[in-house]
Parts: structure tokens; C-alpha cells; sequence
DNA sequence: TTGATTCATAACTAAATGGTTATATGTCAA
DNA sequence: TTGACATATAACCATTTAGTTATGAATCAA
């Protein structure tokens, strides 16, 4: 996994639009007007929109005649949920950690 | 939780300075000097990447005397790593239909 | 074939982001 | 008490982001 790859999907998650509009593909695929017409935004922001979870693969397109049918790619999340799940073990520890050495100090004292 | 939240989090994690920040501090606290020595690049720079994941929760500073050690706090990826594990069981689900569709589809071809 | 529909793209704007250097503030140590 | 150290803040700059309106291109249907 790289880290460029790693900002697109984050960054790509870190707008509310962007993760409303996840949010609606995972109930089914939807065409781009379905889309705008969901989320009060004019048409070219959401294509946008849709650029930004493409190049991070959290979408992925197909055309079918004048409509662009998008979905989502359940792959793509997986390598932020993995960075997360990987790091949120070693802070658990840490804060275990300074929590388990304020306690030793306290008992010191006493 | 709520969305501008997200935001934040998701935002903070979007950058690889401060992933690489957040790496570090997995390994002990560390003062805003240490943490710049470790990215190249001056204190103003790291002091502001640190607002950002302070304004996440993904942070806590400390000041003692002249220093201010920042530790990681585990607490606040919880809300990204729950929202990614959420909506990814539906992202697989409608994955796999979409599969089974495509499937059936070309078994009635048959 | 014409008109409506679907979407993409261009051009623009305001605000946010990520960096810099310079400087101010508070604390420690000699 | 003075000088060095640790950090914060201000001012600035370039780039990116998130939106807009206007328009173009492809496709469908009457």
C-alpha cells in the first residue's frame, strides 16, 4: 500500500457529501443525476465528487448508453481500514501504557 | 457522531506527515521538537500539523515546563475505523449482488 | 431529424491547506 | 539576570478544494 494511494482514500472519506453518496451506493447503483438529485448540489459538483471517490477506487463506473452507472468498490476501503486497525492496537498499548505508569506513581506517593 | 467529526478524522488521516506523526507517537510520546526532527521539516509546520489532529481528537498535548509532549488517544479512530467497518459489510453486500446478477445473467445465455 | 436527456468539461471564485521565514513568549540553567 | 531552548503565532505564498454557471457532446425517442 502506498501512501499517496493512502491520502486519496482518506481524503476522499473526509467530505460529508462524498460519504453520503457512499452511503447511498451501498443500498444499489445509481446514475449520476440519481446522485445529484439526492445530495442539493448541481450536477457538475457531483461529478466532482465523483472523481475524487474514483481516484481514490472507492467507485467504479460503467457506462451504459447516455448513462454513467456508478458503484461502489469494496476493495478500495480496505487498505484504510487496515492502516487504522494495524496503528489503533500499538495507541491502545501506548495509552495503556502512560495510564499503567500515572497509576505506579500514584501508588508511590501513597 | 457527527459528520464535521468525521471530517476532521478522516481529514487528519489524509495526509502522510501526519500518519507518519501518528507512527511515531504509536511508539511513546514525543515533544513538537522530536516530532519535527523525525519529518523533514520546520516546527511551525509540524506545530500546525498538530492542530489539525488535535482539532481530530487524535491527540492530547501536555505542556511540562518549556515542553509540551503529545500522546496519541486511541479513543478517537474508533469513529472512522466504525464507520469504514459499517458501511463496507453493505459495500460487500451490494458487491456480490451485483456478482450474482452478472452471474445468473449469463447462466440464462446459457 | 430534431429536441430532450445525461453527463463531462471549461472557466471562474472563495476558502482551505501546507509550507515557508520572522518573531514573540515562556521557561530553564548558568 | 542573561542567554539558550521549546514552542506558538503572524504574515505570507502557492496549490488544492469545493462550489458555481455556461456550454459541449453523445444518445435516445418521437
Amino acid at each position: 500500500m502506498n501512501q499517496e494511494h493512502l491520502d486519496h482514500i482518506f481524503g476522499a472519506l473526509s467530505d460529508a457529501t462524498r460519504r453520503g453518496m457512499l452511503e447511498q451506493l451501498s443500498r444499489g447503483e445509481a446514475n449520476v443525476s440519481a446522485l445529484a438529485s439526492s445530495h442539493e448540489m448541481s450536477q457538475p459538483a457531483i461529478s466532482k465528487h465523483l472523481k475524487v471517490l474514483e481516484r481514490a477506487g472507492l467507485i467504479r463506473k460503467q457506462r451504459r448508453g447516455r448513462e454513467q452507472f456508478v458503484r461502489v468498490n469494496p476493495e478500495a476501503a480496505k487498505a484504510a481500514q487496515a492502516w487504522i486497525d494495524h496503528y489503533s492496537r500499538y495507541w491502545a498499548e501506548q495509552f495503556d501504557a502512560v495510564d499503567a505508569y500515572l497509576q505506579s506513581k500514584k501508588e508511590t506517593k501513597q
